[in-house]
RNA sequence: GCUCGAGUGGUGAAACUGGUAUACACGAAGGACUUAAAAUCCUUUGGCAGCAAUGCCGUGCGGGUUCGAUUCCCGCCUCGAGCACCA
């Protein structure tokens, strides 16, 4: 009998499956599709670690079941391959970021072909690919010429070590995401795409995904931070303390607020650093010089906050740079502001004056940048109030059952007391209430109405009721060489001219030099001949557009650009592609990390939503079922890193072990979900399982020439095994719960081992079931069995419901709750009988005392239970 | 601070809808084979007591509901993720 030799198994069947083309995906066969769909690799300079494949290995393992179940599957792999890293690479180490990506994707391809994936190469695409992009570029104008792609001014977020502005989603704790700097806000051109317009749908759409996790689901609603509320407007008027009578400064002040109700409550108006009327009421403000001052602070302190990195500063070893930020930010104090003497808002509701303030807690970008505060319903107004001695007023009177809700309630407490107390609290401003049951105080004619119906009488009454969103358009331009060019021409006669679609793909020109300006213009502003053309429309003089696309843009249509590739090689128009977005849409299953959620994802499915609306696809969402990767850790417990020195390589696990040992122990490690640590034991244990099914089949042949009567194990109970493996094992691939399904797999080999004889039938089924996992030792021992075709195309097993259980069953007796006993009875015994012969058990009779039980309770399949 | 998610052996982890907690694997210990080692195979492996049968304890902590709780309820602790003055 041979030995298994990993080595020689795989390459015999990787070659097989190329020659073969056994995953080539056919278009329109007369079969349900699947779609399964990677998220993309960044190819990046450093190569694949084992972390990487987990979720290819996860996706590949679907696929063939699938394919053996019957479907049209569509499991393609391409390259995400424009952006920073590979152009700060290409800079650093002097080769053009189109080489560096050419031979990146060489090394992670070749790296991928050794894990034995189905992919189809044939469908394989690269963002950064002309062909592909010119794409990338016609969708962008598509919303560019419905108004949703637009020229803006607004100051931005600016990465001064990048030297290029970034899109909110680009920034983590206001710093940059790719290399931790702090970020200014630079005035700047730039191109936005009006994903705000998108904003309702991208939220209420998220109903419909109820195959998404719901942390990704949770933080997409955060991200898009929907509040409705209202808009109100407060008159500033001057004021000054000899002359009594009121002066028009001529300026308003208009607030957005989620409750209107408590507009009787409010006692002064803030503004945010930022505001411009500030500068407006210059002349008015008494105090503007102290203004001013506090100003500059603030928006240091902004700066401070976003510098500093608390999380990285150890305690104990804070440098003196550190140590004096810290100070500094302590200095300055959380919650603080100054008030612009001589003037006042008038509240529009009961004519009062209000004092008004500049405060570090309003914030510039959200809402209007001013508030009205009610301290006494707000914390943070309470806070500031508090601090500040303003005044409070209560307008909000909650009922008695949100009281109850502040204060726990036990059994020895007393309702009635607690109520008074807490009402006293209330009244005595010592504590506030924030929420929303309850009825309006000293409101004039609103008093008495409930929150909720306040809020839109009052917001109706005495302003316009509006949804505010912290989603923000999406700042499109990158001033770096290495992304798509927008296919825009500025024309002194005509304006912002579309590249026509003919000339499209607008290709990246070569150049020898792409380092960032710095200046805010990108590096392509500089190559004469290319920024100097014709006006398309007027042909008059023009020049181009220099920026270039985030490295999101390739991605945001990408599982399209499959679909495409199955029918032509992306040939306008795209109505070319209905058929065949019409049968592969949408994705069925997509496989990622989480750190996608608020970016790739948000951006994708609105991308994919204004697609639909141009009619060039016939759904709303993008992407059926969601999946998240649990990250694998280093062996160590720390991330992979190059820096710790722990980075595993696929190809030495694939060496040592094989491609199937390290697929089928990726898939063993844990839930699916959750991150882990490598274990390279694991992988050996594996290895064993692997080994102990290939000796397995020499049973088999024993059993062909020895007779098998002298067996002890009765082949019976491997049947009912087999039937329950292809139940769960089944199961558990569809739920990617491949921990169980490799578990019960072992425990099938484990019977089958004890066992002296095994027929060629279950020994088939096995492999069957294990191939999705371990592919190649699978088609080898399939093929050694006699089988001529591949063994993915032979029909997944079914099982049959009445034979997964054995003749008799094992129950355990309980008696006051505690296991006393256990019992084995016909699967087929009935209710009475079963009782009567746990009531009969020596055991349970000594337990019960000879009295009689009071309750005999028979739980079907597993227990018996009873109570003395 | 707020919102989720999670705490089970030496380790990764199982457990259907409230029904025998620790499946499966790793590691460890002992044994067989071997000149020896590796590999392989067999046995043991939550804790305590006991020769054993068996008993008691045990799913982060404290309570509760139930014949029965890892699972449900209340309160707390720890860890992880996300958001972080969003009016």
């Amino acid at each position: 009998m041979k030995k298994y030799n990993h080595k020689q198994v795989g390459v015999k069947w990787k070659k097989y499956w190329e020659v073969k083309k056994l995953y080539k995906t056919k278009e329109s066969v007369d079969k349900p599709k699947y779609y399964v769909l990677d998220m993309f690799p960044y190819p990046s300079g450093a190569g694949l670690h084992v972390g990487h494949p987990k979720g290819y290995i996860a996706t590949d393992v679907v696929a063939r079941m699938k394919m053996m179940r019957g479907f049209n599957v569509l499991h393609p792999m391409g390259w995400d391959a424009f952006g920073l890293p590979t152009e700060n690479y290409a800079l650093k180490n002097k080769v053009h970021p189109a080489v560096a990506t050419k031979k990146n994707i060489q090394v992670f391809k070749k790296q991928l072909g050794l894990l034995g994936f189905t992919y189809d190469w044939d469908r394989e695409i690269n963002t950064t690919d002309p062909n592909y992009y010119k794409w990338t570029q016609w969708i962008f104008l598509q919303m560019f010429k419905r108004g949703l792609a637009y020229e803006s001014y607004e100051p931005i977020n600016w990465c001064p070590s990048c030297k290029t502005g970034l899109a909110n989603e680009d920034l983590e704790d206001g710093k940059c995401e790719r290399c931790g700097s702090a970020i200014e806000q630079k005035p700047m051109r730039q191109w936005v795409l009006k994903i705000t317009d998108y904003a309702e749908r991208l939220l209420n759409d998220l109903n419909l995904l109820d195959k998404w996790p719901e942390p990704i689901k949770e933080m997409q609603r955060n991200w898009i931070g929907k509040s409705e509320g209202a808009l109100v407007r407060f008159t500033v008027i001057a004021r000054s303390e000899e002359r009594a009578t009121r002066q028009s400064s001529g300026g308003k002040i208009e607030v957005f607020t989620t409750r209107p109700d408590t507009l009787f409550g409010a006692t002064y108006v803030v503004l945010a650093p930022e505001h411009l009327i500030i500068e407006k009421l210059k002349s008015k403000i008494k105090n503007f010089d102290e203004v001013n001052k506090y100003i500059r602070k603030a928006k240091n302190k902004t700066t401070l906050e976003r510098t500093v990195e608390w999380e990285k500063v150890p305690t104990q070893s804070r440098d003196a740079r550190f140590s004096r930020q810290i100070e500094d930010l302590e200095k300055i104090g959380k919650k603080t502001g100054v008030e612009l003497k001589g003037v006042k808002a008038i509240n529009p509701v009961n004519n009062k004056e209000l004092p008004i303030f500049v405060a570090d807690y309003v914030l510039g970008g959200y809402g209007t940048g001013a508030i009205m505060a009610v301290p006494a319903h707000d914390e943070r107004d309470w806070e500031f109030a508090k601090k500040y001695n303003l005044p409070i007023k209560r307008v909000v009177q909650p009922n008695a059952v949100s009281i109850s809700h502040i204060h726990p309630i036990n059994h020895k407490f007393d309702l009635t007391q607690a109520l008074s107390e807490k009402q006293k609290k209330l009244e005595m401003l010592e504590e506030i209430y924030t929420g929303v049951d309850g009825k309006l105080i000293d409101s004039k004619e609103f008093t008495g109405m409930r929150c909720s119906e306040a809020i839109s009488k009052i917001g109706v009454k005495f302003g316009k009721l509006t949804t505010h969103y912290k989603l923000r358009d999406w700042v499109f331009s990158r001033q770096r060489y290495w992304g798509e060019p927008i296919p825009l021409v500025r024309c002194e006669k005509c304006g912002w001219v579309p590249v026509p679609e003919k000339y499209l793909p607008l290709e990246l020109p070569k150049v020898k030099h792409y380092e960032p300006s710095g200046t805010g213009e990108s590096p392509l502003a500089n190559i004469k001949n290319w920024v100097n053309t014709k006006c398309p429309q007027c042909n008059g003089p023009a020049k181009r557009e220099t920026n270039t696309m985030p490295q999101w843009a390739g991605s945001c249509w990408y599982y399209l650009a499959y679909v495409m590739q199955g029918i032509s090689n992306f040939q306008f128009p795209i109505s070319n592609y209905s058929e065949a977005f019409k049968y592969w849409n949408p994705v069925d299953l997509y496989v990622g990390g989480a750190e996608h959620a608020t970016r790739h994802l948000i951006y994708a499915r609105f991308w994919h939503k204004f697609l639909y609306d141009i009619g060039a696809v016939n759904n709303i969402e993008p992407f059926t079922k969601l999946q998240n990767v649990g990250l694998i850790l280093a062996e160590d417990g720390r991330k992979m890193s190059k820096r710790w020195n722990n980075v595993i390589n696929p190809d030495d696990v694939v060496k040592q072990y094989g491609a199937d040992a390290m697929r089928l122990y990726e898939m063993f490690m844990g839930p699916f979900d959750q991150p882990c640590a490598w274990s390279t034991q694991g992988v050996v244990g594996m290895k064993r399982f692997l080994e102990k099914v290939w000796n397995l089949k020499e049973r088999i042949i024993r059993n062909k020439k020895q007779d098998t009567n002298n067996t002890q194990y009765p082949i019976p109970n491997i049947q009912v095994i087999l039937h329950q493996t292809t139940k769960k094992v089944t199961e558990d691939i569809e739920a990617l719960r491949f921990n169980t399904a490799i578990s019960q797999l072992m425990i099938l080999v484990n019977e089958m081992f004890r066992s002296e004889v095994l027929s060629p039938k279950s020994y088939a089924t096995l492999l069957q079931l294990l191939a999705p996992f371990a592919p190649h030792i699978c088609e080898e021992l399939w093929s050694q069995l006699g089988n001529k075709k591949s063994i993915f195309l032979s029909d997944w097993p079914k099982y049959d419901a009445d034979k997964l259980q054995f003749d008799t069953m094992k129950l355990a007796v309980q008696v006051n709750g505690r296991v006393r006993a256990t019992i084995e009875v016909p699967t087929d015994a009935g209710e009475e009988e079963i009782k009567s012969s746990a009531l009969a058990d020596e055991n349970v009779k000594k337990w019960l005392e000879n009295k009689e039980p009071k309750k005999v309770i028979y739980v079907r399949g597993r227990l018996v239970s009873i109570v003395k």
